[in-house]
RNA sequence: GUGGUUGUAGCUCAGUUGGUUAGAGCGCCUGAUUGUGGUUCAGGAGGUCGUCGGUUCGAGACCGAUCUUCCACCCCA
C-alpha cells in the first residue's frame, strides 16, 4: 500500500467499461445524425493560446478558463514588480496557453486559419472534451464532452430549422421524449429592452429576464424598475406569460413591440420548419430565453429536460461575427452543442439505455490443461475468423473459475475443450443462460452462433 | 467566487450523553463439487473511521484547518 490513496482532480471522472459503453452509445447516436445531415468531423487541440480564448466568454468565462503554466522556468520573464502588480498582470507573463472552454471559439480560429481551403457554407461537427474551472456539482463537471454541429458562411434561417430537426432526430434515436426545444432571438430581447426604456442596458435586461422562472415575475419587475424601466414594463412582461402557440406569441409580440429582424427571422424559421413536414415537434418560442454566451447575436436555442432537474442538455445559437475578432469579417454561423455528460445523466435517471450495450465476448473457450489450451488457440482463431467475438481463458485455471469468469462477464456461450474433445473433434458448447450443453463439431458451433447473432 | 452539506470495509449504510476488541447486508476468496458458472450450505480475508492538528485519563463521535462529495446562488453543457 502506498502512503496515500490516489484520486482524480476535482470535477473529473474515470469511466469504467459499462459507463464507457453507454457514453459510446450516445456519441455514436449523435455522430450518426451529424453525418446523416451532412456535417464533416474536425478535431482541434485541447489547448489554445490564451489570446484566442480570452475575452470571448465575458469576464466570468475568463475566470473559468484553465490556464497552462509556461514550460521550463516560467518565472524567467517576470520581475518582482510584475508580482506586485497582481495576478492579472502576472498571468500574462507566466501562462500563454489554456485549455479550451468550448468548441465554438476554437472552430472560429480554425475557419480563419483555413479560410482558403474551406468551401462555404461549411458544415462541421466536433466531439471533444472541454474544461471549465467551475465549482463542480451534479450535472456540472470540470471536464466534459461537447458534441457540436455548426454551419458557417450562410445566413439563411434554413440552417436554424435544420438544426432543430437534427435535435429532434438525436433525441428520438436516444428514445428520449421528455425534452423541449426552446427558441428565442437576441434581437427580440434587445427591442423589448428599448421599448421599456432600457436602450443601452440590453445585457442587464436579458440577465434579469432570464431569471423569470427562478425568482418569479414580481421580483423581475422590481429589478427592472430599479434599472430604470418605464411604464411599458407591465405590458412587455405579460408577453412572457403567454401560453399560446408559437405563431400567436410572435403576433402578440409584434403588436406590442413592432416588427424587427428578430420577428422576420423567426417567422421565416417557422415557415421553413413547417415545410419539413415533421410530426410531434417539441419547439417552444420562449421570449424570456436569454443565454449568457456573449457571442450570440441572432437566434438562440436551448434544450431542457422537462422531467429531470439538470439544466440545459443542449444549447446554441447564431453568431454573426465570431470570426471577426480573428480578422475575418462577414462570416455568420449558427451552431448547437449537445452536452454528452448531461444527456448521460438524463438517460441514466430515466433508465433509457439499451440493455445490450456490453462489449464482452460472445464465446469463451475453457480448457483443462496446457494441451487443450494449445488446441483451443486454433479453435479460437477459427471462431474469430467467422466474425464472432471470442476469447480463451489465458491461465491454466480450474474449470470452475473459467465458468465463473464467463458468468461475471456475461459471456453467453462457453466452449469446453479437454482430452475427450480433442480425441473426437467435437466440443462441449454450454449455453450459459439456459444451462444446457451439447456436443458439437466446430462447424456446427459456428453455424449455431451465427444464427444466434442474426436472430 | 459566496453560503451550506457530506466523508466509517470494494459498494450501500448502522455505530446510544465521548468508554475496553468498530458492525450488518451485498460483493470478494476458499471448501462442500479434483470435467462446469448463476441457487444453497460452511468457513475466510478485508478498516490508521478522508487527512493533519487540538481538547480529554480516554475521540469514529467534540473543536480547528484542509481535501472530497452533494446542494443553493452565480453561470452554464
Amino acid at each position: 500500500m502506498s502512503s496515500s490513496k490516489p484520486t482524480q482532480p476535482k470535477g473529473t471522472r474515470d469511466f469504467g467499461p459499462e459507463q464507457a459503453a453507454k457514453r459510446n452509445y450516445i456519441v455514436d447516436t449523435i455522430k450518426t445524425q451529424f453525418i446523416r445531415y451532412g456535417f464533416s468531423q474536425i478535431e482541434t487541440p485541447a489547448m489554445e493560446n490564451l489570446s484566442v480564448l480570452t475575452g470571448k466568454y465575458g469576464d466570468e468565462g475568463d475566470q473559468l478558463l484553465f490556464k497552462i503554466l509556461n514550460s521550463g522556468d516560467f518565472l524567467k520573464n517576470s520581475t518582482e514588480s510584475d508580482f506586485n502588480l497582481g495576478s492579472d498582470h502576472l498571468l500574462k507573463k507566466v501562462a500563454e496557453k489554456g485549455l479550451r472552454y468550448d468548441l465554438t471559439v476554437p472552430f472560429a480560429r480554425f475557419i480563419v486559419q483555413n479560410q482558403h481551403q474551406i468551401t462555404m457554407p461549411f458544415k462541421r461537427f466536433q466531439i471533444q472534451p472541454v474544461w471549465r474551472a467551475d465549482k463542480p456539482q451534479k450535472g456540472r463537471y470540470r471536464e466534459f464532452y461537447q458534441c457540436d454541429a455548426d454551419i458557417v458562411g450562410s445566413n439563411d434561417l434554413w440552417n436554424e430549422a435544420e438544426l432543430s430537426l437534427l435535435i429532434h432526430d438525436v433525441f428520438e434515436n436516444l428514445n428520449y421524449d421528455g425534452f423541449v426545444l426552446k427558441i428565442n432571438h437576441r434581437e427580440l430581447l434587445n427591442e423589448m429592452a428599448r421599448v421599456v426604456g432600457l436602450a443601452g442596458k440590453e445585457m442587464p435586461f436579458c440577465i434579469t429576464i432570464d431569471k423569470l422562472d427562478k425568482i418569479g415575475a414580481e421580483k423581475v419587475n422590481v429589478e427592472l424598475e430599479k434599472l430604470g424601466a418605464n411604464d411599458q414594463l407591465q405590458k412587455v412582461i405579460s408577453l412572457f406569460d403567454l401560453k399560446t402557440s408559437n405563431e400567436e406569441k410572435l403576433n402578440s409580440y409584434i403588436e406590442l413591440v413592432g416588427e424587427n429582424r428578430g420577428t422576420e427571422d423567426l417567422s421565416q424559421y417557422f415557415k421553413l420548419l413547417a415545410a419539413a413536414n415533421r410530426k410531434n415537434m417539441k419547439i417552444e418560442l420562449d421570449l424570456s430565453l436569454a443565454r449568457g454566451l456573449t457571442y450570440y447575436t441572432g437566434t438562440i436555442f436551448e434544450v431542457k429536460a422537462t422531467d429531470v432537474t439538470i439544466g440545459s442538455i443542449t444549447g446554441g445559437g447564431r453568431y454573426d461575427n465570431l470570426t471577426g475578432v480573428f480578422g475575418l469579417k462577414g462570416t455568420s454561423g449558427v451552431g448547437i452543442s449537445f452536452g454528452l455528460d448531461r444527456i448521460y445523466d438524463v438517460l441514466e435517471e430515466k433508465d433509457l439505455f439499451p440493455s445490450d450495450l456490453g462489449q464482452s465476448s460472445e464465446l469463451l473457450i475453457a480448457h483443462f490443461d496446457e494441451t487443450s489450451k494449445i488446441h483451443g488457440i486454433g479453435v479460437l482463431a477459427a471462431v474469430r475468423n467467422s466474425g464472432i467475438r471470442a476469447e480463451i481463458f489465458p491461465d491454466n485455471a480450474k474449470i470452475k473459475k473459467q465458468f465463473n469468469y464467463a458468468d461475471k462477464k456475461r459471456i453467453p456461450f462457453v466452449l469446453v475443450i479437454g482430452s475427450e474433445e480433442i480425441k473426437t473433434q467435437t466440443y462441449a458448447l454450454k449455453d450459459m443462460k439456459s444451462g444446457t450443453q451439447e456436443s458439437m463439431s466446430l462447424e456446427e458451433i459456428l453455424n449455431k452462433l451465427a444464427k444466434m447473432k442474426t436472430a
